[in-house]
DNA sequence: AAAAAAT
């Protein structure tokens, strides 16, 4: 078998290596460094989690130990699609160019351009950087990209998926003809591989088997349960997550809980807060700093729970989580693999958990059949709703609001999925309470000035009223005409056919 | 129904 030390690396790469604890490369590495170190362009057709950004790094730093970079020139460029892989990628160099004199400098947004432009003045050898930071510092005229020597573009599909490659194209025609290139892609898309034949000169194709999307170290389990109501859904949501993580006890060490949206992570990571859970958010409108300090606190195990949006799912090197819980099924199948990949990694047994509601069902099916079979129904754990801390501004559910939505609702005990239905207010509130005392209408209960009016579910979900079906009584909002005013209908024709 | 990345 292959060892590092066969490999042709110069020599203070492989004491690096070693310090490191790597003695055997992985497949993409030991297939693409000979082609790369011979100055060949490489094609990798790889997934993260295959040792690919080593597979690079390694030889580029062999090939740059030799030269030196003058001002503003740097002799590589290695392109990554979110700030995040970038910063990796720029961790990984100076892991392994420590004994060796080489620069290098990390260019991604989100931080201020002083340093970057410092350190671009005085010359780098490896410039690692995210496409649209990398273009704004070429326009301010503060970069020469005409010595590049050796470009990498990591992660091409995903770039393809976030519009970045009309940028690349435009570094690609900055960059000399004569680089050299490796260019990494997890799929090859029609769209890449336009850009593989235009920019790449007889390629090494290298391309590793994919990771088993369901690796057998990953216990997936499906969550599926109906909202009691479409406008609690949210909520009921919240409370089944923090049902599913206490279920786990001390087995769940730590875990990435994904959300599609980006104002879902940010409520659910304050919801887990509030309820005393150890969680903070990620996602791609917060802090660099923040976004970094995060990760950090992550890796360190200061932080448990990771609640991100899908800037998380792919490429973020996250050592040994032990479970992943969808928040909400991913609306790419792709995605569903990227993040239950996130666990079980290193044959490390992980525990991949997703919360389901029917209105998935067209996504669970794209799954389903993406990874061709079918994910193992959980048992759905009950929740109780009437202690939730981030709607603890407003006086408990009162009994009235239990009694009358059993009274709204009398059906509701002998539904058949009543086993694994999720509860949505105790049951065990005395139901034969008192006969009503006249209430007040909710209009004139005094109520404490709300101070979430903000939030997405406070809008429906004002108050005790209990909701009455459409049956004798409509709320007065929906009587309204859907007619706008006049003024606004300058072309009512159009309108109703756009709709 | 979205996220990511330049300000």
């Amino acid at each position: 078998m292959t060892k590092f030390s066969d490999l042709n690396l110069d020599p203070l790469v492989l004491k690096a290596v070693a310090e490191a604890g790597y003695e055997t490369p992985t497949p993409i590495q030991a297939q693409a460094i000979p082609h790369a170190l011979e100055g060949r362009d490489v094609l990798g057709i790889a997934q993260t989690g295959t040792g690919k950004t080593a597979s690079f790094t390694l030889p580029m730093i062999t090939l740059l130990s030799k030269g030196r970079a003058r001002a503003r020139m740097p002799r590589s460029l290695v392109l990554a699609p979110t700030r995040e892989l970038a910063a990796q990628v720029a961790e990984n160099f100076d892991t392994y160019a420590k004994h060796t004199k080489l620069t290098k400098a990390l260019l991604i947004g989100g931080v201020s351009f002083k340093e970057q432009d410092l350190l671009i003045d005085r010359g780098v050898d490896v410039l690692i950087a995210t496409p649209g930071r990398l273009l704004d510092h070429f326009e301010r005229g503060k970069l020469l990209l005409t010595g590049v020597q050796i470009m990498v573009v990591d992660e091409a599909d995903r770039m393809l998926d976030m519009g970045f490659i009309p940028d690349i194209e435009r570094i690609f025609q900055l960059t000399p003809f004569t680089r050299q290139t490796l260019f990494f892609s997890a799929t090859m898309a029609p769209e890449i591989e336009r850009i593989t034949n235009t920019f790449l000169t007889n390629p090494a194709k290298i391309e590793v088997a994919r990771q088993a999307t369901t690796s057998e170290t990953i216990e997936q389990r499906l969550v599926a349960f109906a909202p009691s109501r479409r406008d609690r859904a949210f909520g009921e949501k919240r409370a089944m997550l923090r049902a599913l993580i206490t279920a786990e006890g001390e087995g769940c060490t730590n875990a990435i809980i994904f959300c599609n949206r980006k104002m879902d992570v940010d409520v659910v990571a304050k919801s887990l807060k509030a309820h005393g859970f150890n969680a903070a958010p990620i996602h791609g409108d917060l802090d660099q700093s923040q976004r970094m300090r995060t990760l950090d606190d992550f890796r360190e195990g200061t932080l448990r729970l990771l609640v991100a949006s899908d800037v998380a799912a792919r490429g973020l090197d996250i050592p040994a989580v032990s479970h992943v819980f969808n928040f909400d099924v991913p609306s790419h199948s792709e995605d569903y693999v990227h993040r239950i990949g996130r666990t079980g990694r290193a044959g490390r047994k992980g525990v991949a958990v997703t919360i389901a509601t029917p209105a998935d069902d067209k996504y669970l099916g794209q799954i389903e059949a993406l990874i061709k079979r079918e994910i193992p129904r959980a048992p759905v754990p009950e929740i109780t709703f009437d202690d939730r801390p981030d709607r603890g501004d407003r006086p408990a559910r009162g009994r009235h609001g239990d009694r009358d939505r059993d009274r709204d609702r009398p059906a509701r005990g002998e539904r058949s999925d009543r086993r694994t239905a999720p509860r949505t207010e105790p049951q065990q509130q005395p139901v034969a309470a008192p006969a009503p005392a006249p209430q007040p209408a909710a209009e004139d209960t005094p109520r404490p000035p709300r101070r979430d009016d903000r939030r997405r579910d406070s809008r429906h979900d004002r108050d005790d009223t209990p909701v009455v079906g459409m049956g004798d009584h409509m709320p007065e909002f929906l009587t309204r005409s859907f007619a706008r005013p006049a003024a606004v209908n300058a072309e009512p024709d159009t309108e109703t056919a756009a709709g």
